[in-house]
RNA sequence: GGCCCCUUCGUCUAGCGGUUAGGACGCGGCCCUUUCACGGCUGAAACACGGGUUCGAUUCCCGUAGGGGUCACCA
């Protein structure tokens, strides 16, 4: 376990933290055709599953904390109120229930670029204490999607669950202290108090029953929680880095329970616990836990009085990204995980980003920023604090702008699989270098890695080419007959450059007092088999001669053979 | 229902007391042109409503309406 260094210094590449990692943005990228290996933080997680001892253990205690700190050079600077002037630590805090959705990988990517920003921390943490929901697949579709998106972090990922042990040791100094209480009430009488609560209308929450009681009354060996004893009176105000100054009457917050019988933590203490553990200084998260917030802060200013060191993060609570209806996005309303976006709809990481950023921040008009851009520009203030609405024809829009800015043979890469799969005559090793030829001419054409794979298949198809139906219609008898009369020429003809043929296939058309156009399309439908492809000149190039004439030549002779009777494919 | 948050073109947003309310996606038109794209130009399109404050409100304040979030021994 490292600590790293700040100010720029960082341990890790400039070039592992791009949008473009492994294909560098906006224009030149390696040539790098198969996906590359997981960055090695996802490593880290194969190794602690091996390990008896909490990777974090290093971090137990706040003395321990500072001594890393120490060692390590940290620039850690005084301690001002809210986390001014400290070390910026971030984390991001996904619970593996599912995969990673798109609001989890917009939270993760504004983590990941403040602590940039600000070359501080950013850090992974696993929130798998709900083991019965938690699943290894989870575990791995998160890492594999902030993998996929660029965005690594400063060290291992810390897995909750863990930590357990540390959880229940918090909350019994919070007892002994007096700031938590042992509560007895079993679920059937609490049921019966909501119950209650809920016929008289009034506010739902635990009543407080147990808080100035005397445990000695309860039942001998009698199960009980763990309830923190929160303020009654007075109100809670936080500044929150992006929704401003909120404030909420205490007697609102109740008594939530820190421990539950069973001695496991909640979620409500182990957030607290281990932010403060890790270092946290900034908690930026979905605007859903706002509320939480003003739950969570009594236990920082809890353990501040007991043993101090536990100052309070700056929060920032971003608004939730709703679906296309307006409603929070579910599995329901199209919420998919960001392997979707990579998978099924063929999008490129730095489009996703690009895309995401842009929902919920701007800096003036500009809508494209590079990685480094966006380290530089993106701070908490510009977030907005209204919720937005997933906009697919957007996300479109600008994985073409990225596609056409993309390195030729990273494109043809991600599309040969795609390739494959549609048709089984191509065969990668041999054809890929043709692919990236045509390359150019193909990405203009595609949004996105499926349409560019389908643009592409003419290049591959074996004879009899199969015609669809507008290429089809396009090649009737006088056309066929026109492609024999051309072919005749062009078959006499050797130069085979695109500027050439350009020039001698605008004369022949000349010649025959006819546009281009008239000539181009019957060409067009007999090399491709289809009505739109990319240039012509550039098709009969890419085909090269050989394969050029002999797909003009089996219209050709359709039109001698059968009377003009279009070929079926 | 209680509490909390939000409200500029259909969507993402700029604006931070005085602007012809700007940009982007999408949509319409035109240009380019061998098809389709790309690209360029261009058009339609917004300050939720009502009160204040102010010489002046999209901008500040208060309501109303609408939307969202949250109220577990889930996270």
């Amino acid at each position: 376990m490292t600590c790293v260094r700040t100010g720029g210094q960082r341990a890790h590449s400039p070039s592992k933290s791009g949008w473009t990692n492994r294909a560098s943005f906006p224009i030149a990228a390696p040539a790098k055709i198969a996906e590359p290996a997981p960055l090695p933080w996802t490593l880290w997680r194969h190794f602690q599953s091996c390990l008896a001892v909490p990777p974090f253990a290093v971090f137990q205690t706040v003395n321990e904390r500072k001594d890393c700190e120490m060692a390590s050079g940290s620039a850690t600077v005084g301690n001002g109120a809210n986390g001014a002037g400290r070390l910026v630590v971030t984390r991001f805090a996904p619970s593996p229930t599912g995969f990673l959705h798109i609001g989890g990988a917009r939270t993760a990517l504004f983590n990941w670029l403040f602590a940039r920003h600000h070359g501080g921390k950013a850090l992974l943490r696993i929130e798998d204490t709900d083991r019965a929901r938690s699943t290894e697949a989870a575990i791995d579709a998160i890492l594999d999607g902030l993998n996929w998106l660029g965005l690594d972090y400063d060290e291992p990922p810390v897995f909750q669950s863990q930590r357990a042990e540390r959880h229940a040791a918090v909350a019994y100094e919070l007892l002994s202290a007096g700031h938590a209480y042992k509560c007895f009430a079993t679920s059937d009488e609490l049921d019966a108090m909501r119950a209650e609560q809920r016929e008289k209308k009034q506010p739902m929450r635990y009543d407080g029953r147990w808080r100035d009681r005397d445990p000695a009354e309860a039942p001998e060996g009698a199960p009980y929680v763990i309830r923190l004893k929160t303020p009654v009176e007075g109100e809670t105000v936080i500044d929150d880095a992006v929704q401003g100054t909120v404030r909420v009457k205490n007697v609102e917050i109740d008594d939530y329970i820190l421990l539950r019988s069973d001695g496991t933590p909640t979620y409500m203490l182990a957030v607290v616990v281990d932010d403060h553990d890790m270092g946290v200084t900034h908690v930026i998260r979905g605007d859903d836990h706002l509320n939480n917030a003003f739950r969570q802060l009594p236990i920082y200013r809890a353990m501040e009085a007991i043993e101090g060191g536990w100052e309070q993060p700056v929060y920032a609570h971003i608004p939730l990204i709703h679906g296309a209806d307006g409603a929070k996005l579910s599995k329901r309303h199209g919420a998919m995980g960001v392997d979707a976006y990579r998978d099924e709809l063929g999008l490129l990481p730095e489009a996703v980003n690009n895309y995401l950023l842009r929902l919920g921040w701007g800096h003036g008009d500009q809508e494209i920023f590079t990685r480094e851009e966006a380290i530089a520009l993106f701070d908490l203030s510009a977030v907005g604090k209204s919720p937005s609405r997933f906009d697919f024809k957007k996300l479109a829009n600008m994985n073409g702008l990225y596609m056409r800015e993309a390195d030729d043979a990273r494109l043809a890469g991600l599309a040969a699989p795609r390739i494959a799969a549609l048709e089984p005559g191509f065969d990668a090793t041999r054809d890929i270098a043709l692919l990236t030829d045509a390359m150019p001419s193909l990405k203009a054409r595609a949004k996105n890695l499926d349409e560019l794979a389908a643009g592409a298949l003419f290049l591959f198809r074996n004879r009899p080419l199969p015609m669809d139906e507008k290429a089809m219609s396009l090649l009737d008898e006088g056309a066929r007959s026109l492609l024999a009369d051309i072919l005749r020429e062009l078959d006499a003809y050797d130069d085979w450059s695109s500027g050439s043929l350009e020039e001698h296939l605008k004369t022949m058309a000349e010649a025959r007092g006819l546009g281009l156009g008239k000539l181009a399309q019957p060409l067009r439908a007999a090399l491709t088999g289809q009505a739109t492809s990319p240039g012509i000149f550039d098709v009969l190039v890419l085909l090269g001669r050989d394969e050029s004439l002999a797909r003009i030549a089996a219209q050709a002779e359709a039109a001698a053979a059968e009377g003009g009777t279009p070929a079926k494919p």
